[in-house]
DNA sequence: CATAGCTCCTGTAGTCACTACAGGCTCAAG
DNA sequence: CTTGAGCCTGTAGTGACTACAGGAGCTATG
């Protein structure tokens, strides 16, 4: 009689269902850190609750927002210390909106850049071509 | 009276200096074979020229404009066959371009909900903190 | 009861485009 | 002759995963 009632939490691969992320990154994330150690079966599988879902979809929001990994640990410690305050997540969060603003600026620069050249290109059968001058000069 | 004159090309550093590649990449590009083997002094020393010079100039460029390694390959194959045409360079810089801006779309959604979650935030010391929640959510 | 096929466990290697380092040789200046 | 820079090589580290190998366990079917 021994864990007939079957332990109730969800394995990883029940987690990486609910949440859409990969099933290696679930064990990745907890061997970096972000992801807590979660208590295990008889037989150590990896039992997952609540709690862990939520943290997991926070991490890939995060994620999805462009914060590194490092960001987010910072980020995952003001949650965890409680002790978190707008004033200190606007300091974490305007210097990377700032970095997404760069990137953007960036690519937008090298997007025009191509498509002007593009624009040039006569898509004949020539052997002189716009694009390949540009890279070169 | 062997190799008084000085051999001449361009070392390494010189290469690294005049193109603002820096010197181990330029190493890595030979392993990799973008760059090709150049010749060697008496003592091993790799002796660049303006070829060499004009080829990193060309695969930096390409890398600032956002193509992969694999992709500039192809586009110095085009260059080396000398068979390139208008059309096989359109060919390959289209979906580039599209790529780019899917980036750039992509940027900018996560740049609006960045900003639009931080305006909510009062900066204040209190713990409900809208960006947190955003993350959360 | 046995076997098949799935999921789970672990550690490790591969990805991309570099960058850095260790250990040894060469070269020019002082 | 010594010092310090620059060159050579191979290899390891980066970030954020992803994939694989080799072994154990679970469940369903014959």
């Amino acid at each position: 009689m021994i864990e007939h009632v079957p332990v109730k939490g969800l394995q990883r691969s029940q987690l990486s269902k609910r949440t859409g992320c990969n099933i290696e990154t679930i064990r990745y994330y907890e061997n970096i850190g972000l992801m807590p150690e979660p208590p295990r079966s008889a037989k150590g599988y990896r039992l997952y609750d609540e709690t862990h879902v939520r943290r997991l979809r926070f991490i890939l929001r995060s994620r999805e927002l462009g914060f590194g990994i490092d960001e987010i640990r910072g980020l995952l410690d003001l949650v965890d210390r409680k002790a978190q305050t707008c004033a200190e997540i606007q300091e974490r969060t305007k210097p990377h909106l700032a970095e997404i603003r760069a990137k953007i600026a960036d690519l937008r620069r090298i997007e025009r850049l191509l498509a002007r050249t593009l624009a040039q290109c006569s898509g004949e059968d020539v052997p002189e071509c716009p694009v390949l001058e540009a890279l070169a000069s």
